[in-house]
DNA sequence: TGAGCTAAACCAGCATGGTGATTGGAGCGG
DNA sequence: CCGCTCCAATCACCATGCTGGTTTAGCTCA
């Protein structure tokens, strides 16, 4: 039984050009232990660092590396002590969630799948809103209003939609659902960071447009106020019918 | 000026216990170079690994994990050569999605609510599921129903909710919306992880509702596979007026 | 038997020093 | 002026060895 030597030069661990481009060895390790952690059964006993990190073939440094992030990805367990070692996690479906999320290919992300999704959750939101909202709450509401007014009269598209952006994000801020609050959010933000101007549906001339968009706002808000929860929805349900974002 | 002298013994790094609690080093000195990454315009250079290393305090070992969380985190990129060093980085708004997704509390993902962002979204699952389902994907479907009669059958309020969200999940697998998907499927996860056994609404005997429900979603799927939009929509509507599971 | 101590086996940091790749500027010859 | 080579800065790995905390098996002894 030979030890095998050191590896204290590159070559010795650089493995192939071939497909292992990108991918630095932390990662790569990464990817091993979170297999190896899918592959037990929550609460296994792994091993140890060592025993684990020879299995990877990476030092010590490298292997800290690949453990705290599979550590960040609630993937494994590190216990000190004599029975120490790692340990699959039981992984919450919600980390599961946000993993799915942070795996998504980035182009995954179309604003037309965004848009769709945003306008599912929006009754969502106004319902929160209409049972929740407090009177701070529509104060702020009526300040993004104020804003979109502001733009509508100087005809600043631009402006205008990004006050609409911000009173949507009150309407969700309302929400006691964080998840919904913080999915509804980012899914702005995706369609915030593609889009550029407003753009009516169809021949509609613009300023009209922005006017008739100001007014189902307002309105909405108003309802939203008055806890008058079937004009409310009707209003969003419009909102979504009409709505031209691009 | 004098060189600060090595911290060779823990006493010199470990900075008072109070309030440190729980927060590794490398996860602290992660947490600086976000907030340094943050204040920076993207695509600023943040400084060589060495000058950030010394700014937070830290070891070589410990600073590189560091450094490859908040990668993972895409907030900051590292780029060699003579001009290289540490970058702020744009942050796509997909990657904040997931961040703030792992970053929301294990509770905060209540099963109600869970439930109503479900409800919310089967819509637009059915809608991709008529435009998008092949041969293929309705006789997945319909095996999963077979599995649904078989429990309604045998009175099995377990095997047939389990059978009925495995429907759900291969009419989500459908949709040609990633995003959408993933976060469907999640949300299934999180409400199968926490319900034991279907539950009727009201008086009605249990039987007669899985029967119910078992005809419901086979109306469902028929209609998917006719391509009869009108009636899919309706049937996904009454799915979620009648259904309740605890 | 049971309470208490010891020591082994772990992990978490630290420091130091080395090889090799990547990058861009500086200098030089044509 | 252009292209070439060379070099300094910087990163990505590697190896080794140290201090000190935590956990528990196992032993001792009243």
């Amino acid at each position: 039984m030979v030890a095998d030597p050191p590896a204290l030069r590159r070559a010795d661990w650089e493995l192939p050009a071939t497909a292992t481009a990108a991918l630095r060895r932390p990662e790569q390790a990464a990817e091993q232990l979170a297999a190896l952690a899918a592959a037990a059964e929550p609460g296994a006993r792994l091993g140890t660092k060592e025993e684990l990190r020879v299995h990877c073939g990476v030092s010590v440094g490298t292997f800290n590396e690949a453990l705290r992030l599979v550590q960040a990805r609630g993937v494994v367990d590190v216990r000190p002590g004599r029975t120490g070692g790692l340990f699959a996690t039981r992984q919450s479906p919600l980390v599961r969630l946000g993993n799915s999320v942070l795996a998504l290919d980035k182009d995954a992300a179309s604003v037309a799948d965004a848009v769709r999704l945003r306008d599912a959750l929006d009754p969502l939101l106004v319902e929160d809103a209409l049972r929740h909202a407090a009177p701070s709450d529509v104060t702020a509401m009526r300040a993004e209003l104020d804003r979109m007014r502001t733009a509508a009269a100087d005809l600043d598209g631009i402006a205008f939609i990004h006050a609409n952006w911000a009173l949507h994000a009150r309407i969700a801020d309302v929400s006691p659902n964080a998840m919904l609050r913080s999915f509804y959010l980012s899914l702005l933000e995706i369609i915030e960071s593609h889009t550029l101007a407003v753009q009516p549906l169809g021949d509609e001339p613009l300023p009209e447009y922005i006017q008739s968009r100001y007014d189902l706002h307002a309105a909405l808000v108003d309802a939203i106020d008055a806890r008058d929860e079937p004009r409310a929805i009707a209003l969003i349900h419009e909102h979504n019918m009409t709505a031209h974002t691009s």
